[in-house]
DNA sequence: ATCAAAGCCATTTTT
DNA sequence: TGGCTTTGAT
């Protein structure tokens, strides 16, 4: 059915008033009826956590569609996540129906894609190009490191491209660096970068961080293209406008050049982004930014009990980076925020199990979930979870497209779409081995540089060239040969039949049991998974095609969904975003795990771990439930661990501290419960067994450091500083904040520290 | 070329 | 603690 051609009558019989009775606004409080009425010119609408932003998002589109005669295909909604995203196309059509089809929302990076997919030739991109993943950039660095043989570097691929990655993101070519590069690092930083853009481009690919600059080339090199795009852009509406970085902020910039009807929702309170790039500016600064600005603050939560509601609001208004914006709420005062201090990380994880079954008579599993600083945290709760026989979902942690044997599968694939690609040629030519081992791609790599081939092409001719000795000749013959009939296929067949063809072709499970042996089942499941998941994707989109497969495989890193599966979920913060659930657990709070060790020197980090903070406790509908643990055992070693200052930034007022005290537990000497784990009984006997135990009471020591903040640097005390390491207190002169360490490190000599700017773990042994 | 053992390392968050 | 690379044996 074609949309009327009044849109006024567009929903409903008769005319009204759309401004107040249409029925998209009738159930917004005022804030948000305006931030969805708002017609034309930029808007910031700040929406705390809780406040019904994508109510209001999905609202807006549906009321300029609907009622405002926008057509959907001139309506750029863009989102931080693919998460968001299908939240958000959802609720439209839920909204609109059919109407809603042909508005575009997705991922800043799925609009990126689109657009050099449609236009990227005009830059030089061919058709076939591949998008790589970290894993993919992580090869090319290696092989780069490799070739270079820069011997001590070989060992931090990964904060090099990281540092690559910043200087992307900051617009920095390396003609850019070259200018200021002198120092030996810096030169070596030039060279890597430039090239690993050589090398990627060489492969026709491009990184994550490309989709934008390439966009954002592609646009500025060809006005007729930007023209069309900002023409077209008739309103764009940003979700999460708080992570947007620097490439993200030009690509708006650009694409609301011609109608400037641009709306930004973010919340600058939940900005967790920044060391991938994030500019918090971007929201602080957008009124400035865009003159006549609409500011509208929906600061009214409806989420979370009002205790939830004051606790986080007070420890957030500690940050100075903000905008101001009090939440507040109607909703009953609820339970006190419950806090439990652990002896050690596996009682705190038993303590959790325990207090979650407590409370399954009052909520589901479904209901709970247990969020955590970093991943490594996971393993304690799972080991707990699983020897409890407490049901619990993991999210996160392996992402299904990561695997070993789906990037492996998917390396023939994306050769026969892009032969180019020289990192897939290298992960699939000798995966199952067929005899093609270092010394065999050696020559393949002579010939490609000499030539200035890809390595498929150079294969080809090396086979030719007769130098190869009988078995790697006959391994690069057949899967030269699997390649070939590969490409023919990939024009003829489904996705799904392709991938079965591979994995009868290379005999890849009989690989799989060789290669993962004992879990040579669950691996081949993961690959029928693979198989059902092109089957799904076929279904349901209207590209069918290879090529768009795997892009949305690039772009769509977890297949497995939250709430998948039943049972208590467990994460980290980051992924918790976004997210709500009755009951929260938050554990870990200590010094230099949360706020995390590489987070405690910088001010800008530090507020964005308090920031974390504040999304972790917002997450809580009805019950907050806190911990921290005296000891914790980090990289093998058990360390002192003192109660995160967050902690102390809640009001005591709101807190109530769980019955089981462990305070005179420090300066005991410790028994790590973790040394019954292991030991040919199973974790599941010694996790059970463990016990918080009876408090002693002793007298607390005076030198711990958990009782005296501050107190614990005595002369002589050995203490692990982030940066330096191992190091020996040896003096120590004023008090308080003043206080200064002269610490002499094992491998940096002496330095002075000052505790309060610098947390440093005291090591009791 | 391939596999197993052994040493080495580093540990935040992810589109 | 374990994931990863290097080394050494076949």
């Amino acid at each position: 059915m074609a949309p009327p051609d009044h849109p006024e009558f567009a929903f409903g019989e008769q005319p009204f008033n759309r401004d107040t009775e249409s029925p998209l606004v009738a159930e917004l409080n005022r804030a948000q009826r305006e931030a969805v009425l708002h017609l034309n010119g930029p808007m910031l609408v700040l929406a705390g956590a809780g406040s019904g932003k994508t109510r209001v998002i999905a609202h807006r589109i549906a009321y300029l569609i609907l009622e405002r005669g926008v057509q959907p295909d001139r309506l750029l909604a863009v989102t931080f996540t693919n998460k968001a995203s299908a939240e958000m196309r959802e609720r439209v059509h839920t909204l609109l129906g059919l109407q809603g089809f042909g508005s575009w929302i997705g991922t800043f990076h799925a609009l990126c894609l689109r657009i050099l997919r449609r236009d990227g030739e005009r830059i030089g991109l061919e058709p076939g190009f591949n998008v790589y993943d970290t894993d993919d950039q992580l090869a090319l660095i290696k092989r780069i490191l490799r070739e270079r043989g820069d011997e001590e570097e070989r060992r931090s691929p990964r904060s090099l491209l990281s540092r690559i990655s910043r200087a992307k993101n900051s617009l920095e070519r390396p003609e850019d660096i070259e200018k200021r590069a002198f120092s030996p690092q810096q030169r070596q930083l030039l060279e890597i970068y430039r090239d690993y853009q050589r090398l990627i481009r060489q492969a026709n690919a491009v990184d994550f961080d490309d989709l934008l600059l390439r966009s954002l080339d592609l646009l500025r090199e060809n006005d007729d293209i930007a023209e069309a795009y900002a023409s077209r852009c008739e309103h764009l509406l940003v979700d999460e406008y708080q992570d947007t970085n620097r490439p993200q902020y030009l690509l708006i910039r650009a694409l609301s050049r011609i109608h400037d009807n641009v709306c930004v929702v973010g919340d600058e309170d939940q900005s967790i982004y920044r060391f991938r790039g994030a500019e918090i500016r971007n929201i602080l600064d957008f009124e400035k930014d865009h003159p006549g600005t609409r500011t509208i603050r929906l600061e009214r939560n409806y989420r979370s009990t009002a205790t939830i509601i004051d606790a986080a609001g007070a420890m957030i208004a500690r940050n100075l980076q903000r905008k101001g914006k009090t939440l507040w709420t109607d909703n009953p005062k609820g339970e006190p925020i419950e806090l439990f201090r652990a002896p050690d990380d596996r009682l705190e994880a038993i303590w959790v199990g325990q207090r979650i079954r407590a409370l399954e008579s009052d909520y589901p599993l479904e209901q709970m979930a247990v969020l955590y600083r970093t991943n490594a945290q996971s393993r304690q709760f799972e080991e707990v979870f699983r020897s409890e026989r407490l049901p619990h979902q993991i999210v996160g942690s392996v992402r299904f497209y990561e695997r070993k044997e789906i990037k492996d599968l998917l390396a023939y694939l994306r050769l026969a779409v892009n032969p180019a690609d020289d990192v897939a040629f290298r992960r699939a030519v000798n995966t199952p081995p067929r005899g093609i081992g270092a010394t065999t791609l050696k020559t393949i790599e002579a010939v490609s540089r000499e030539y200035g081939v890809t390595l498929l092409d150079a294969a080809a001719r090396t086979m030719e060239g007769g130098s190869l000795s009988s078995r790697p000749a006959a391994g690069l013959r057949d899967f030269l040969e699997i390649l070939v009939e590969l490409t023919r296929r990939v024009a003829s067949d489904e996705v799904a039949g392709l991938i079965e063809h591979i994995v009868e072709r290379v005999h890849f499970e009989s690989y799989l049991q060789k290669m993962f042996p004992g879990q040579g089942r669950d691996r081949m499941d993961n690959v029928r998974s693979l198989v059902s998941a092109t089957v799904e994707y076929i279904e349901e989109s209207e590209e069918t095609s290879l090529r768009g497969f795997l892009d949305r495989l690039a772009l769509v890193a977890d297949a497995d969904e939250v709430g998948a599966r039943p049972g208590v979920t467990l994460m980290t913060i980051h992924c918790a975003k976004g997210l709500e659930y009755p009951v929260v657990f938050l554990a870990g709070l200590e010094e230099n795990l949360f706020p995390h060790a590489m987070s405690t020197q910088d001010p800008q980090d530090l507020e964005e771990e308090r920031r974390l903070c504040y999304v972790a406790m917002t997450r809580a509908k009805e019950r907050l439930i806190l911990s921290h643990s005296r000891y914790r055992r980090t990289q093998g070693v058990q360390l002192v661990a003192r109660p995160s200052r967050f902690l102390d930034e809640v009001p005591a007022s709101l807190i109530r501290e769980s019955a089981e005290r462990f305070d005179d537990y420090v300066g005991e000497e410790h028994t790590p419960s973790t040394s019954a784990y292991g030991g040919g009984s199973s974790a599941a006997r010694a996790a059970s067994r463990v016990r918080p135990r009876p408090v002693v009471p002793t007298r607390p020591s005076p030198s711990a450091a958990s009782v005296d903040p501050g107190d614990g640097y005595t002369v002589g005390a050995y203490v692990l500083h982030p940066r330096f390491g191992a190091g020996r207190i040896v003096d120590r002169e004023g008090r308080g904040k003043n206080l200064k360490l002269t610490i002499h490190f094992a491998d940096y000599g002496p330095k002075r520290i000052a505790p309060s700017y610098t947390k440093l773990q005291v090591q009791i042994d």
